[in-house]
DNA sequence: TTGATATATGCAATAGTATAACATATCAAT
DNA sequence: ATTGATATGTTATACTATTGCATATATCAA
């Protein structure tokens, strides 16, 4: 259990409800979940956190996959690339994606005390990104919009 | 010289200007721009480009500062915390700061072929993340904007 | 079924990025 | 001159990611 949008939720059944919609995208676009890839899969959902590429493994090789980084990357890369998890930069880390069914550009709200990450969307068209796109002639593929502070929670507590 | 902005320009004072202007800064601000953290600059500062903290580091090396990793970290540190230049998250590299005297949240434009990197203004009242932050509840006390994708002198050109 | 091709997995080795910990030096203000 | 804070330098290590190659599995045509 952890925070998705900054609120608690029942977790118990989203992970098997995110893997689900996952497995019929790429039954849908001719992808092969193999097992590894679920396998990244669910370890991402089971958080609701950015993982490590090497917590990953570290998790995958507890299950009996191989224990060597490629296993990870290779896996993270499919879902990634895929639209099924996301790359945090900043953070060097991965999140399974919360809207893995539409084709979306994410910003990302990462909590500097307890380190949630939330996914926000953006709405692209009135974006800022297609504004500077059009004054600067250049064509955008592929944006990464972070953002770094306190989340709801963390602004109650006192602590800095 | 190199592309700004993705527009050629003249180079040849623009390095000196920007330290001046950065210089003039630390003075108002009480920050010591030492021998490094200046050398650091203007190797920022030539290129226009994104560097790597290890190609810095290979330049003050060559300068006849100090030739371990911590030497180009601290002085890009120094610059990053200060405003005088910026990390692309996207690369692990970083860039002078294309308006050092003011703060400001910068998009960053990044062309895949050539590699050059443009800093936008952003708007941040009109913003997107201010937006997100209103919704969602999070305060943002720092952001990161990048893009991916080509410039326009790479547009033109057929490869893809 | 067989063989050819492409894709996926596994591992060893290495490359690239970044920080911790500690010693020495420099500087400002008593 | 001494103290305290900041800056520089070094060694060592940690963390992140890719290359290259061998093996296995799936797909499809002949």
């Amino acid at each position: 259990m952890g925070p998705l949008g900054f609120a608690r939720h029942d977790h118990s059944h989203c992970v098997t409800d995110a893997v689900a919609q996952v497995d019929s995208q790429c039954e849908t676009r001719g992808l092969k979940l193999t097992p590894v890839r679920r396998r990244a899969l669910e370890i991402l959902l089971e958080d609701h956190r950015a993982l490590g590429a090497y917590d990953v493994l570290e998790r995958l090789r507890e299950d009996g996959f191989g224990a060597q980084p490629p296993v990870a990357y290779r896996a993270l890369d499919f879902l990634t690339t895929n639209g099924f998890a996301h790359k945090i930069e900043r953070l060097n880390a991965f999140v399974a994606c919360a809207h893995p069914s539409d084709s979306h550009t994410p910003a990302f709200l990462i909590c500097r005390i307890c380190g949630a990450v939330a996914e926000a969307e953006t709405n692209p068209e009135h974006g800022l990104l297609s504004r500077i796109a059009e004054t600067t002639g250049f064509s955008i593929e592929c944006a990464v919009l972070e953002a770094e502070g306190l989340c709801p929670n963390c602004q109650k507590e006192p602590r800095t």
